[in-house]
DNA sequence: TCAAAAGTGTTAGATTTACACCCATGA
DNA sequence: TCATGGGTGTAAATCTAACACTTTTGA
């Protein structure tokens, strides 16, 4: 209780890059700050960590006031304290990755929180060290994805082999050889064919897959 | 300046996970803390984020008090935020890894600091959630020397291939084949050989290389 | 009937792994 | 002379990358 005093407090925030993957591109969600100073420019979503929060419990929260959803796949960026990083106060902020399906996000919350999606490769400049947060989230991101089946909460429960292509490819920022990646995916026990067939992107039809947490749990083998 | 009084502050300090490789083991450096709460455990160094400097700064700053060397390599691990993890009051943690040269830490001031090495795979007990920190700045630390000449940050100037190879083991955690290894150092064309000659360690004596920084620059293709 | 997306195997090249012996020297 | 660590090459196996045509069906 003593040699605390003698040091000063700061504000803490946390600040979410929350992608989703749409029209086969890797989306942001971003919106225009309602409050001074910086009011107007285009923002990541964010929010002060509490007394009586932890970190990660203060970027839940802001997640699901923002999307209305509850255990969203989230992982923590890192730290950003640069003294003037905020033109108002000295602010810390944590940066949080979240992932999640785009066609989960109620049009009708994200439109009361003036949230709008932005294509990640066409991202404007945003508010304070923001670009550098997001461009450091897709960075993680894409490393973790490469031995970690996270992209999965960006796609529907059911989807199809090309879908999972393009997301991949959106994501690692290159394109993909067809036959190459199904005969990767095969050998994943994990993402299971089921018997239903996709007729909205293709006239022939496509099959959909899923994929089963429970069997990727059992025999993680996983290498994209 | 309005909407940050509604919000509390915290404290926020850093801690540094400093690495050392000796006896082919890689090592943290660790002291008995100095004060209450906690008196007596042992525990990482760390500071408090001063209002004047950046968390990169007030690192910085711990790790010069600590060895009184410059320009230390240093990578953020991460914020650690649960509520309760320091005993006394709320302190947000920014965890950062540190590569030092065992040799090049004078012995006297890190007695003076009672700080003490010890083999990373034989830590003791820390105060607070400093094991965590410790696992997870070895895992990126580990990650990050796959893709990144950085491990000549651990050893001294002119090393030898078996010294080279020790520290990977250590790092990895697992033992590499002798000759495979040497064939990936000889494509690097930033691992040079010198004339020089070590007889030290061995009676017929070995050749030392040296880190070529410059060279690494223009042509930096690592994979180890 | 044709445009559009689905689906499917093979081969060459590159990379990775496993493996064992001789050398030089100081004690 | 011998124990110790230094130094070297090859072959098999695995992995990766390149590549093109047929199928289905709605418009």
């Amino acid at each position: 209780m003593t040699f605390y005093q003698e040091h000063s407090k700061v504000w803490v925030s946390v600040d979410c890059i929350i992608f989703g993957f749409d029209e086969n591109k890797l989306k942001v969600l971003i919106g225009k700050r309602q409050m001074d100073p910086g009011r107007g420019e285009w923002s990541l979503y964010g929010g002060f960590v509490g007394a009586e929060e932890s970190i990660d419990e203060a970027a839940e929260r802001t997640l699901s006031e923002l999307t209305g959803m509850k255990k969203i796949f989230m992982r923590q960026v890192g730290a950003f304290g640069n003294v003037d990083r905020d033109p108002g106060e000295r602010v810390i902020s944590i940066a949080y990755y979240a992932l999640i399906n785009v066609h989960d996000y109620s049009e009708k919350l994200r439109k009361e929180h003036h949230a709008e999606w932005v294509y990640v490769n066409e991202l404007p400049q945003l508010y304070s060290d923001h670009n550098e947060m997001v461009m450091k989230a897709w960075r993680m991101m894409k490393q973790k994805m490469r031995t970690e089946p996270i992209g999965f909460r960006l796609l529907p429960q059911l989807f199809t082999l090309t879908q999972l292509q393009r997301l991949y490819e959106a994501v690692g920022g290159e394109e993909i050889d067809k036959r190459n990646f199904r005969k990767r995916i095969k050998d994943m026990d994990f993402i299971e064919k089921t018997e239903l067939i996709d007729k909205i992107t293709s006239k022939r039809g496509a099959s959909l897959y899923r994929f089963n947490k429970k069997a990727y749990k059992e025999d993680p083998n996983f290498k994209l």
